[in-house]
RNA sequence: GCCCUCAUAGCUCAGUUGGCAGAGCGCAGUCUUGGUAAGACUGAGGUCAUGGGUUCAAAUCUCAUUGAGGGCUCCA
């Protein structure tokens, strides 16, 4: 997530298809061509694998004699540029298998593409297709490529200063971790100067939010290396924030119908030796723990503990749906190179929640529960979501009918909330269908957050049940579902997405009281607590500063008010505000702040 | 886990061909008492990530370990 691509994340099937036809995929094909030719020219025992285009570029991967250092990117760009000048055309020709292993004698990956094209089934990265292989080449300058196409006629119609290489990483051949790693430029390419610019800018202002930086800045939460990588401390600010989240989650939970549990944070291996986690789930589980000589594990998931709490009575067709939410706290084994942040951590706690209903309250159920999930995300400034409805795969448990009615009741309440989806067949878990949604960030990016799976394999194995009308017992259907996905994930890209000033209602200290002179320290302090009473956030400057310097430590600090008191604020008891866009709104009453406060709290901006 | 890059004060970072550890911010103290984005001075603060090696001498060269960043892979 978040990862790959800095903007646009996984494209959407349709817009996949306009951009393939589009210009700019040319451009960029035809770009990652001349980038290939330039690296041959400087390493010619060079071996080039493959270099498509990308959502917001290009790359083309390499084996190369020695790494790469940003010094030969800015050669290589340099040499870029020149070829493109040349107007070089690129021709296409169509030959043979064998003529193609012929030219592509020294060039084994290519070989490797070859045979898979020869085979069929797979293009020329070697990605599954059903087309009839007609294996292709272009010919650009010196430089001649086993590829498919389309490009550009000749190379004067890329624009040479909307390219730009950007970095150098490692990338295993097929993608496979068993398989060489090999060297992968990544370059973006527009048609226009200003497009670069634009994106280049984009990226910028990418940094300026990311959370690590502003979680530092703002003084939110820190990851210690003594405490362990991938588990979040979360400082006094965050930690407000925190709650802030969790008081909204549960009074809308609590409004909405669910009941609240809570579960341990460890369990015997039988637990899960039943569930299943054990078998599919065990290589990011952490090592079991002995105690008395039997082996316990700490829980990667919530949900065999809901089970058991369904299965601590016989219920009634009378007591569905039952709805158990729990800020669950699960800690997985993630490898060390995937940790990010707040976004992809080792311990985290999920606003977990398992719906069991009868199958006539399924349809409903699914509309509730996509309903609740959009109105809570909409809560935090969302506007854009992108639902993905992931269908059955080839290896699944459960009755297929079940399967059939599950993701006919998803794709339906999908249709009836008007979201934008995309179906992924296949795409699901082996033990039921699933919707996630995305949201789309302040500056467009794609966050997968909610998540809604259908189970048919844990009511199975906990054998759950409930005495239907007719006094015979009956299998609930069984849904997980989580709305901010995890605590810590939702932070970070809350803290992204506000670029760190967060709306009223959540931010840590609301109002930040500033003194002009010592002497109105105690007036500050008088106000200060008034405020508190009324349960404003306020937190009181009392440094010797100037007011100009807590000004600008109030407004790096992203406070939404400052309230600045001096002697005119003091004679008419007032205070003077000041909002952190920079508007000054003059001295107003503490009745006057109060409802304005109220008014904006309220409406969550 | 893999490839590349990196690790110096609480933070952001300098530190030349190996030769006494530096700045700004922050913090503490003193002065200043101010009107909407940085007032001045003084001071404290470091086992240069950790452990080996080379050298008369290592922050600097080298190896290993740990952690971080960009990717790959993974994220039922």
């Amino acid at each position: 997530m978040g990862r790959g691509y800095f903007f646009g994340g996984k494209m959407a099937a349709k817009h996949d298809a306009d951009y393939k036809a589009s210009d700019l995929y040319r451009i960029r094909h035809s770009a990652a061509h001349v980038m290939a030719e330039a690296v041959l020219e400087k390493f010619p025992e060079a071996k080039i694998a493959i270099g498509p285009p990308i959502a917001d570029g290009f790359y083309y991967d390499f084996d190369l004699p020695r790494s790469l250092t940003p010094e030969d990117l800015e050669e290589i760009e340099g040499r870029m540029k020149e070829i493109i000048k040349g107007k070089f055309p690129f021709t296409r020709e169509e030959i043979s298998a064998e003529d193609a292993k012929k030219l592509f004698a020294d060039q084994p990956y290519k070989l490797e593409l070859i045979e898979g094209l020869e085979k069929g089934g797979l293009d020329e990265y070697g990605n599954p297709t059903d087309e009839k292989p007609i294996i292709s080449t272009y010919k650009l300058d010196h430089f001649v490529d086993l590829c498919r196409g389309p490009h550009v006629a000749n190379t004067g119609a890329i624009n040479p200063n909307a390219i730009k290489l950007m970095n150098v990483s490692g990338a295993y051949w097929r993608g496979d971790e068993k398989r060489p790693m090999l060297q992968r430029i990544y370059g973006t390419a527009w048609e226009k100067p200003t497009e670069l610019k634009d994106y280049l800018w984009k990226l910028e202002e990418a940094k300026k939010r990311d959370h690590r930086k502003l979680g530092k800045e703002l003084d939110l939460y820190s990851i210690n290396d003594e405490v362990g990588q991938g588990l979040i401390l979360w400082h006094p600010k965050g930690a407000k924030i925190r709650k802030i989240i969790e008081n909204f989650w549960s009074e809308e939970h609590e409004k909405s119908g669910y009941d609240f549990v809570y579960t341990p944070h460890i369990g015997k291996s039988q637990l899960w030796e039943t569930s299943g986690h054990l078998g599919f789930y065990n290589e990011n589980m952490y090592s079991p723990i002995d105690i008395e000589g039997t082996k316990y594990y700490i829980k990667p998931m919530n949900c065999p503990f809901h089970l058991y709490i369904y299965k601590s009575n016989t219920r009634s067709y009378r007591d569905l749906p039952i709805r158990y939410a729990e800020e669950g706290t699960v800690y997985r084994y993630e490898r060390s190179g995937v940790l990010h942040g707040l976004t992809r951590v080792r311990g985290f706690t999920q606003d977990d929640a398992h719906h069991f209903c009868r199958p006539d309250q399924m349809p409903a159920e699914i509309d509730f529960v996509v309903e609740f999930s959009l109105s809570i995300l909409r809560a935090f400034g969302f506007k854009d979501f992108q639902a993905y409805l992931s269908t059955k795969p080839e290896k699944s448990v459960g009755d297929p009918q079940l399967w059939h009615d599950a993701e006919e009741a998803l794709e339906a309440s999908l249709k009836r909330h008007n979201l934008p989806y995309e179906v992924d067949p296949g795409g699901g878990a082996f033990y039921g269908p699933k919707i996630d949604f995305k949201v789309n960030d302040a500056i467009g990016r794609e966050w997968q957050l909610s998540t809604i799976q259908f189970d048919f394999n844990e009511p199975e194995r906990f054998n759950i049940s409930y005495i239907g009308e007719d006094g015979q017992s009956y299998r609930p259907y069984m849904i997980h579902r989580a709305l901010l996905g995890s605590l810590e994930r939702f932070f970070g890209v809350l803290i992204e997405h506000y670029g760190g000033a967060f709306p009223i209602w959540l931010a840590p200290i609301q109002a930040e009281i500033i003194p002009i002179a010592d002497r109105h320290v105690d007036y500050a302090n008088t106000i200060g607590a008034k405020l508190r009473e009324q349960g404003m956030r306020v937190h009181v400057d009392s440094r010797s500063d100037r007011m100009n310097a807590k000004i600008r430590d109030a407004q790096n600090q992203k406070v939404p008010y400052m309230l600045v008191l001096g002697d005119q604020e003091m004679e008419n008891n007032a205070v003077a505000l000041r909002k952190r866009s920079g508007e000054n709104l003059g001295a107003i009453s503490l009745e006057a702040l109060l409802t304005l406060w109220k008014g904006e709290v309220a409406e969550k901006v």
